[in-house]
DNA sequence: ATTAGGG
DNA sequence: CCCTAAT
């Protein structure tokens, strides 16, 4: 499979409002690093492992050297950060949202396509529509491109499955692709290779086939039912194209509004007490602990697809980042979830796209040139150049491709994924490689986060993940119209239960007032429909969901297109409050990977230690400066926040078990006369202020 | 520039 | 150690 990224830019031709850019951009920057160095742990193994092949490793470039620090930390995450980040994410999205796509192509395989590598250029009318938006510069990283086949072994069963798609037995994936090796700008010719154990399923939005350990909580897994067949589907990144046809692919529109922490976000208050109510411990309630920086995105449906009343706006919390911080330990990770879901969960909480469907947009982008009959073409073209989706879409054709006769197979290529959002942002002096970086990062964060795997077969949506290709009629024979995946918001931030805490946190934001993000005249194609997210999921469960669907329903592709337009329309407002928040948003901080460095560790050394406790004993805490000049005049890179942090660690080591200190030993005579001081000088402290209880504590 | 704390 | 907020 071979992932194209398209990368837009917005630069150069992307105007934004300008907004003055928050104050803490910098802090931001330093989450977001910490986003991008995770690596692995995904929602979803098959993103997870297509991201973290293709933007997390092999990204690191010998000038990222912040960014290999930065992974030192990766292990620790921050919820703040990662919110942060996510939050930023989010920004950008809506930010960009509507202007233009930046994509991530897995390009679809032609059979006959000599050429393995297509430029953008080369992309047919819809890629190229929005690469050609206005404003968006794009920029087409080399990604390797791989082919991405599947192949679907016949089972004992096949014969009967092949003359009834609709075979009983359900199969379900309990295999993840793996990709043996993506990396953008390098190996391009490496193969990615996906294999699903037996039984493979087609993952569908609940997308509890793949890894759901990770999100054990948000589905219900259901038990699969293990086929024991030795059929596998193996997809694998071959370098021929496939032929295939394109589909249209219905994109949903979705509306982000971002609120920036700063302004409380109701989200955060509210969600507070939420939790404490108990109400399902489902990762939204969550509260979180600085919701401040949560940002929402907010989905305004005018109307759905049936033209029913708007719904009102959704709201999506996307935290898009959460993972990454994780990521670094993925089994801890992993076991701190499942043992404390909620915590980590945090982050999500805010994060759930209450979106009922949870997928939000599907772009078709059709392989072949050809293929414009179905209005695919057009499809296409909306949802590729409909910024304003949420999610990105794939496409990809089935190709009909080798099939020798007796090998159940399908095979296909992924052609291309895009990616929802990317809003860079950085100065003109960046260097190129900070801009990969960046770029690397957000698409990371973006992917790192949460974001599902979407499939679209002939024009509809499979929910059903326990079924089977061949149910599904994906089979080497199948007459391949389409099946495509697609990006789509993890479902596991939706939680029915917290979606309307958030949501209503959000409505303040989501003020109906019309925003033109999308000004170009292409704007009405690139919104995409709000698919299957008629009905409002909230409390649904999942199962009920996929059901109620509509989508679900084979409908025609076009059909589909149309209701996108309609739809499309409604999606566009955005409050202005909201594009302000965004605005202010750093979207790209460059800085710390280059400039600042983060200063090299320099343990204290025993005898430092010693003439610290001595300093503290006799000038007490909270004299840092002169502590610094009394003892540590000569250490250059000893500053007093040094010491001040020294003497916290000292602190937290003096009072934990010996077993549990960490470096170089501190002598325990060293550590009593720190707990000694601490508690003098805590005492000393307390004291003052009994003292001079001042005008402060008159309010009280 | 410092101080205090959270991360 | 970093990052911020508050002094």
């Amino acid at each position: 499979m071979v992932l194209q990224k398209r990368l837009d830019y917005g630069f150069n031709g992307y105007q934004v409002p300008h907004i003055p850019r928050a104050t803490r951009s910098v802090r931001r920057r330093g989450i977001i690093k910490r986003k991008a160095d995770g690596n692995g742990t995904c929602p979803f193994d098959l993103l997870a492992t297509v991201a973290g092949k293709l933007l997390g490793e092999g990204e690191s470039s010998p000038d990222s050297t912040g960014s290999v620090k930065g992974k030192e930390k990766g292990a620790i995450v921050k919820d703040e950060k990662v919110k942060e980040a996510e939050d930023k994410s989010l920004k950008e999205k809506s930010y960009t949202e509507g202007c233009y796509e930046r994509g991530f192509f897995i390009s679809e395989l032609v059979s006959q396509a000599p050429v393995v590598n297509r430029s953008l250029s080369e992309l047919p009318h819809v890629q190229n529509d929005t690469i050609s938006r206005p404003a968006s510069a794009s920029m087409s990283s080399d990604c390797s491109e791989k082919l991405l086949f599947a192949k679907q072994f016949v089972n004992g069963e096949s014969s009967e499955e092949h003359e009834n798609f609709c075979s009983k037995t359900e199969r379900e994936a309990s295999g993840c692709g793996v990709f043996s090796s993506c990396t953008l700008d390098t190996e391009n010719d490496k193969q990615m290779k996906i294999e699903l154990s037996n039984k493979a399923k087609v993952l569908t939005d609940k997308g509890t086939a793949i890894s759901s350990s990770k999100f054990p909580d948000v589905w219900d897994k259901k038990p699969s039912t293990l086929v024991t067949s030795d059929e596998n589907v193996k997809l694998s990144l071959s370098t021929y194209p496939a032929p295939s046809r394109s589909f249209p692919v219905i994109r949903n529109d979705v509306k982000l509004a971002y609120k920036d922490d700063d302004e409380n976000s109701g989200c955060t208050q509210p969600s507070t007490p939420n939790k404490a109510s108990g109400a399902a411990p489902r990762v939204r309630d969550r509260p979180i602990k600085k919701l401040l920086a949560s940002k929402y995105w907010v989905e305004n449906l005018k109307s759905d697809d049936e033209g029913h009343a708007n719904s009102g706006g959704k709201t999506m919390h996307v935290y898009y980042n959460r993972n990454i911080g994780y990521k670094r330990d993925g089994y801890k990770q992993q076991r701190s979830q499942r043992d404390f879901p909620f915590k980590k969960r945090k982050l999500f909480k805010c994060g759930s796209f209450s979106n009922s469907d949870g997928e939000m947009s599907t772009d078709g982008i059709s392989s072949s040139p050809k293929n414009d009959l179905h209005g695919n073409a057009s499809g296409s073209s909306k949802a590729s150049s409909g910024g304003c989706a949420a999610v990105g879409t794939s496409v990809f054709s089935g190709g009909r491709p080798f099939l020798r006769p007796g090998d159940s197979h399908v095979k296909f290529r992924i052609k291309s994924f895009k990616v929802p959002e990317l809003f860079v942002d950085i100065p003109e002096n960046a260097t190129i490689g900070s801009l990969k970086r960046t770029v690397m990062e957000a698409v990371t964060a973006i992917l790192g986060g949460g974001l599902r795997i979407g499939v679209v077969f002939q024009g509809k949506k499979v929910r059903d993940d326990n079924k089977t290709l061949l149910q599904t009629g994906i089979s080497h024979d199948y007459k391949l119209d389409a099946l495509g995946f697609s990006l789509e918001p993890n479902p596991v931030q939706t939680s029915q239960p917290l979606g309307q805490d958030c949501r209503s946190c959000v409505l303040p934001y989501e003020t109906p007032q019309p925003l033109t993000r999308c000004p170009s005249p292409s704007t009405v194609i690139h919104t995409g429909i709000h698919q299957g997210r008629s009905d409002d999921h909230t409390g649904t469960s999942l199962s009920t969901f996929l059901e109620s669907d509509h989508e679900s329903a084979p409908s025609p592709h076009y059909a589909a297109l149309e209701k996108i337009s309609a739809n499309s329309r409604a999606l566009v407002p955005l409050t202005a409050v909201n594009a302000e928040a965004l605005s202010a948003v750093p979207l790209r901080k460059p800085k710390r990977s280059e400039a600042t460095q983060r200063r090299i560790r320099r343990p204290f050394s025993v005898s430092e230690v010693e003439a610290l406790v001595q300093a503290v004993e006799k000038l007490g805490t909270g004299r840092w400066r002169d502590v610094k000049l009394r003892s540590f005049d000569n250490a250059k890179h000893r500053t007093y926040v040094d010491l001040k942090d020294k003497w916290k660690t000292l602190v937290h080591t003096a009072r934990i078990s010996p077993q549990q200190r960490r470096g170089e030993p501190v002598p325990q005579e060293l550590l009593d006369r720190v707990l000694t001081a601490h508690a003098y000088w805590s005492q000393q402290q307390a004291k003052q202020q009994m003292k001079q209880p001042s005008e402060t504590y008159l309010l009280l």
